[in-house]
DNA sequence: GGGCGTCTCCCCCGCCCGGGGGAGGCCCGC
DNA sequence: GCGGGCCTCCCCCGGGCGGGGGAGACGCCC
């Protein structure tokens, strides 16, 4: 069965763009259109679409609060994808700490537009999409990022857990960290179950890799 | 006590250069100059620096033969850092498939000179240095650039184990590479076994770790 | 023909890792 | 005060991981 969209957004040229986009892929189906977040609820409550593509800026509620709303009050939501135009929105950022699942330029390749969809719509944390590391790493100390922020406090990350994330990626053991921090190997466990879990990993290495594309840790 | 210097460059004004920026730390000491390969070796049995740093091009012999010299003949021989112009210098991966332990640019700022010089004078395996990563990714579809290679035929992965680490960049357990290729798990187990210690790590996440900060893999 | 390297599979073994659940102390905010 | 989040530590337990050694099959090169 396809993967159902609904488009949130209040320039119709844009929804236009994004449903001739999407309905290109046989596997995609656009199920509705909304001009505004006010409309998103009813609408997602009716067409029970997969994922809401969410444009951040409309005018009478805006894509964070439409997401919260959302998240708050559907059951089983959809997944949400930001829409925004500008590559260093704040708005986005505030967008996916409100519990959006991802996000999108308007000027992305259509390839990319469709793959993000497809993304989120797999439940594949696109928590950490390519489009947020590549922000990470052109704002990017890499550590203090807008966009590593985000994620980070997307991810709920607290400052131990992600204390223990940074020396996870630089190769440490259990108990390696444990000396470092100076407290328990039982200790670091309870940090590592609780990094993994945030971050959906399966194994420190996994962790690892999501540290590395999230922009969390840039190389070198 | 500090670490010694051996200079090779045919060009006298290279040689002071890097003289005024070694000698500018207390912990560094060259130890003697030579203006050829072809000098190196009786220097290097004389001297027994830590480290050589050795120009690529000269004109009786060259950086790449000469390291090659050095390590065939000379017991416990020093750690080499082989000295280039050009980013894109074949001859450089040459020389570190020849067994050179790093490389670095001439214009390079003097504290990552320095830098080079300490991290391999300490073994800190600079067979992945960051300014190889960095050129593996200026040039790099991450896997097909010749840094990457470079990097793979130093550490001489065969084709399998690079196949193999690169399931493990993905954060595929054993038994899922093992799927994934359509060999057994035993099988799989042997040529992680391989790639860790052919990389120097103590166990995947180490491994992968190494991927990303060689350039073996790029994020994203 | 006889190495040598690669890929494949097998054994045993120890251990770190990760999951589950529980618990106490701390500070902060309601 | 009381709850909640965070940090700390503890238990048990299973499984994946990594080390060690061995071995057969194939292709390549001398």
């Amino acid at each position: 069965m396809p993967v159902t969209v609904l488009l949130v957004d209040d320039e119709p040229l844009v929804r236009a763009g994004l449903r001739a986009v999407l309905e290109a892929q046989d596997d995609i189906e656009v199920v509705g259109e909304a001009a505004d977040g006010a409309a998103v609820i009813p609408l997602v409550r009716r067409l029970r679409p997969d994922v809401v593509a969410m444009d951040v800026r409309m005018p009478l509620m805006d894509g964070i609060e439409a997401t919260r709303a959302v998240l708050r009050t559907v059951e089983a939501p959809p997944k949400i994808v930001v829409v925004t135009t500008f590559e260093n929105d704040e708005y986005v950022y505030e967008a996916l700490r409100a519990g959006a699942d991802g996000f999108l330029l308007k000027r992305a390749r259509p390839a990319e537009i469709v793959h993000a969809v497809r993304l989120v719509a797999e439940g594949e944390s696109l928590l950490f999409p390519a489009s947020v590391r590549r922000l990470a790493a052109r704002y990017g100390d890499g550590d203090g990022s807008p966009a590593a922020r985000a994620v980070l406090e997307r991810a709920a990350l607290t400052e131990r857990e992600a204390q223990v994330l940074r020396l996870m990626t630089r190769g440490l053991s259990n108990a390696e960290i444990a000396a470092r921090l100076v407290v328990g190997a039982e200790t670091v466990k309870t940090h590592v179950s609780a990094v993994l879990a945030k971050l959906g990993a399966r194994d420190r290495t996994q962790a690892v890799i999501t540290a590395y594309e999230s922009g969390f840790v840039a190389p070198g």
